[in-house]
DNA sequence: GAGCTAATTGCAACAATGTTGCATTTAGCA
DNA sequence: TGCTAAATGCAACATTGTTGCAATTAGCTC
């Protein structure tokens, strides 16, 4: 009860901790950048450039293609957002600052998307890696599988 | 020395076997796709679609691209090649049917790419997502950082 | 609150990448 | 050699991403 009544003040105060961060790196708070902000908070699946605009274009607001991907530029740039490979998409940052590679498991089948970082993991693919010759400076991992509603559903219990 | 004089018989045997699998799967062996696969066993670093066409053409080869496409999805699905989706080009696969997901390191210098398999590493990260209640089905790991090579180019021995 | 200025956005035009349907060609067979 | 399904080429289009420059605006000073 609780838990649900929280939930939108939590929700958006990761926006607000983004605008904050924008602020304290000297970029300009604008409407769109606002605007995207809310599109990738409302979004449970990762949305491309075009995604956004067509949102957005839903709710009577324009915003130019070239507008949105300087923004998600400059976002992934703050790590406030990050671009999901396997699918091309754009999805807000859940882990803030967090050390170590930010993992991605997406849900081949409704598309939900989990982030998470597991150190030992990237210290144990970066050993991995040495042993080829290789000297790793960042990981990209994404998984695909089945989330646990959809596997409930197709499993049971 | 010996090692030399083989390696353009192991190299060129990667492209047999690619051609026996088309084979033994029902799929024809046609020029096109001998081509593609000549075009992705030498190169050094991922490839796309549209660089196969330009490396043809200085060959005075011309394949229409649409068919590049077509020829790269089935090495695909046949697991001859994979996509490196860290910059969209594809590589011919070097393990044939090695049990596991198949992971990238890729050089940020110059561009080399290298490829592995490592099953604890699989283990580990399905359990990772486990905890967080994904089940996984496959993973997509690419790393990012410098070669052997590159490495001792700006660090010394 | 008005005015200033650099940062940001919009616009236009373009480049690159990827897809579809259908006519033509060809590999692999009898 | 001829046949036929598989594969390729072609044309047209859809989507995605980029560049340079003019117009707008956020955040500052007064």
């Amino acid at each position: 009860m609780l838990h649900l009544a929280l939930r939108p003040c939590i929700i958006s105060l990761v926006v607000q901790d983004s605008i904050q961060i924008l602020q304290t790196q000297g970029y300009r708070v604008t409407k769109p950048r606002r605007q995207v902000l809310e599109v990738l908070k409302e979004a449970k699946e990762p949305v491309s450039p075009y995604d956004i605009q067509r949102l957005l274009r839903q709710q009577g607001k324009y915003l130019n293609h070239v507008t949105i991907y300087r923004i998600l530029d400059l976002f992934c740039r703050l790590n406030l957002a990050h671009k999901v490979l396997s699918n091309g998409g754009f999805v807000k940052c859940t882990l803030g600052s967090k050390e170590g590679c930010h993992r991605f498991m997406v849900c081949r089948c409704c598309g939900v998307l989990r982030e998470f970082v597991d150190e030992e993991l990237c210290k144990k693919e970066s050993k991995s890696a040495v042993n080829l010759g290789f000297h790793t400076e960042y990981h990209l991992s994404e998984s695909s599988g089945l989330c646990s509603d959809c596997y409930r559903k197709r499993f049971g219990e």
